[in-house]
DNA sequence: TAGACAGGAA
DNA sequence: TGAAATCCTGTCTA
């Protein structure tokens, strides 16, 4: 405690945080570990401490008293003590309930204090999950089948019960990782890499139980599932969020694990096959024909020996998705995702049926290895177009948000953009088809939408990877795209109401580290308010949008349009002598 | 027998 | 808040 420092803890839950302060680095990423950036205007940095921040945060070992020792030491005034009592509570609260096994293989529900136990056990909405028989002198015993609802459920009253009830052994699979891969060149896990799969599977213990791994894109989430892969040894079912997704996942397991081709299976629309190591799709376990219909494939999680699930971008994962979850909770489960926010806020559902965060580190924090690009962000303000302010006025709400995404006025903006960047790698990012419609033809640079079919896709992929194309305009295909080529530019002219996920999706499109080592950089365009009303409907979603990044370390820096083409006709100059040397 | 395409789901 | 993308299946065509 002392007024230098950087940090207020407020009595209702909030905690601000100095962006000028020079230990702000250091206490934002210690910060992250157990409190969420809620708001972050200039110079400050509003975070908020939650139940299911802290308990993720005592799941993955963090000790009360290391943060409140943490927080004191970086606070300009003591923490309120209500405050310290509720993240004491927190933090140990995740552990005070425990799922365990007993000698039958039964399920027990025990508790660290007898009167918690007794209250659990006369809670009308926990019997349905619970057994009259048999009956433990400290325990309840548990339903298995109902083993996952009763995890959210309790979740949800506050009691987040540690999982160590085990699990069904699968069946034996030989898997290794090889140490070379079909061109000759070495191949081991990174550091971090290693350290999410010792997260995940430590030693084989049920302590190592299932869970979450968050990396960003680019820090290869595959290469982690397929080291817990060969650190479990079982028969393994895999589920993606698309096809292209799961024949890349193939690829990469032929090429770096020793399994071989008949070892591993497509289970999606075109092919059914289950063998060993099965891949599939979140639609192929959710298809019905009709709302009436069953479910025709989800018998694939039930009926197979598996010893381990991977969710590969758990963060999508379809709610259906949960309810068969919830039955499967005795197979061990990791979830692979670059950010654990879903915009439909079912992120206990996540915690509590998939399995609490595991590992996670700043994204940034890759940066200093090497293992992600250095990225820049930008925030480019611009002008509505005269023409369309009346309007704007008179729109609603959602009228307001659509005519300030189209603003006519970023065409030009665009334009200046892509000339400051003339020898780089463009992808112009947006959400109305007729408004990429109409960047594209001004561009003369060919657009990708959900209706270009999968050839010229390819075709255009290769065209930008090769250099061909210099700048390719997507639509939201972008955002699930994983065959996407990278790209060191990424403009967004417009985006999903405030969602951070796709804000962070497509900044991981130009993570990947570029081979000259230099700089990525993400533009994003937001029409400016005007008037009395400080902000625009835009402004405020791309507040919102830009949190998740700026939870990770990424500051955005704003530009105005109209110094942008002061810098451009400065810069334009140069970039000739440049080119007139090379050639 | 492959591919193209429409329809429904979430 | 709404638009767009995806997938799976079934049917039709060549």
């Amino acid at each position: 405690m002392n007024p230098d420092n950087p940090l207020i803890v407020q009595s209702d839950r909030s905690i601000i945080l100095e962006a000028d302060h020079p230990r702000f680095e250091e206490v934002r990423d210690r910060l992250m570990l157990f409190a969420e950036l809620e708001k972050s205007p200039e110079h400050i940095h509003m975070y908020r401490i939650t139940a299911l921040s802290l308990w993720n945060a005592g799941a993955s070992g963090a000790e009360a008293e290391e943060i409140l020792e943490f927080l004191d030491s970086a606070s300009k005034y003591p923490v309120p003590p209500n405050i310290a009592k509720e993240i004491t509570d927190a933090v140990t609260s995740y552990g005070r309930v425990e799922l365990v096994s007993d000698e039958d293989g039964g399920i027990v529900l025990v508790a660290d204090e007898e009167e918690l136990l007794e209250h659990l056990g006369q809670l009308s909405h926990l019997e349905e999950f619970l057994l009259q028989e048999p009956e433990y002198e400290n325990g309840l015993a548990v339903r298995p089948e109902c083993r996952g609802q009763l995890k959210l459920a309790l979740a949800k009253i506050g009691y987040p019960a540690r999982d160590l009830a085990g699990y069904q052994e699968g069946k034996n699979l030989d898997v290794g990782l090889r140490d070379s891969l079909g061109d000759g060149s070495p191949f081991a896990l990174r550091c971090y890499q290693q350290d999410a799969v010792d997260a995940f599977y430590a030693g084989g213990s049920a302590h190592g139980g299932s869970g979450v791994v968050v990396l960003p894109c680019g820090a290869g989430k595959t290469i982690v599932g397929m080291g817990a892969l060969a650190a479990v040894g079982k028969q393994t079912l895999i589920l993606t969020t698309n096809v292209t997704a799961l024949r890349q996942w193939r690829r990469e397991l032929l090429d770096k694990t020793t399994l071989t081709e008949d070892q591993v299976g497509e289970y999606s629309g075109e092919v059914k096959q289950i063998r060993p190591v099965t891949l599939s799709t979140y639609q192929m376990l959710t298809y019905r024909k009709s709302k009436m219909d069953d479910f025709e494939h989800f018998k694939l999680f039930f009926e197979n020996p598996w010893g381990l699930i991977i969710y590969d971008e758990v963060h999508l994962l379809p709610a259906p998705v949960f309810r068969f979850t919830a039955e499967i909770q005795a197979t061990r489960r990791i979830g692979l995702t670059a950010t654990l926010i879903r915009e439909d806020g079912k992120e206990t559902e996540v915690f509590s049926l998939i399995g609490p965060r595991k590992y996670d580190v700043p994204w940034r924090s890759l940066e200093g290895g090497g293992w992600i690009a250095n990225a820049e962000c930008v925030e480019v303000r611009v002008e509505l177009v005269p023409g369309l302010k009346e309007d704007y006025q008179l729109a609603g709400r959602r009228g307001k948000f659509r005519i300030a995404s189209e603003n006519p006025a970023k065409m030009e903006v665009i334009k200046n953009l892509i000339r400051r960047h003339a020898t780089d790698h463009i992808l112009v990012l947006g959400q109305y088809l007729d408004q990429l419609d109409l960047v594209a033809e001004a561009l003369g640079a060919p657009l990708i939408t959900g209706k270009t079919p999968q050839q010229t896709r390819d075709e255009l992929y290769e065209g930008f990877r090769n250099g061909e194309i210099q700048t390719l305009v997507v639509s939201k295909v972008g955002n699930f795209a994983v065959d996407l080529p990278d790209a060191n530019v990424a403009i967004q002219i417009s985006g999903t109401f405030g969602s951070r996920q796709e804000e962070a999706q497509r900044l991981g499109r130009i993570l990947r580290p570029k081979q000259d080592a230099g700089c990525a950089v993400f533009y994003s365009l937001v029409t400016r308010g005007s008037g009395i009303a400080a902000s625009s409907r835009e402004q405020e979603f791309a507040e919102k949008r830009q949190l998740f990044l700026t939870e990770q370390g990424y500051p955005y820096r704003i530009m105005e349009a109209e110094e942008l083409v002061e810098t451009v006709t400065e810069v334009e100059p140069e970039r000739e002598k440049e080119g007139a040397q090379e050639t």
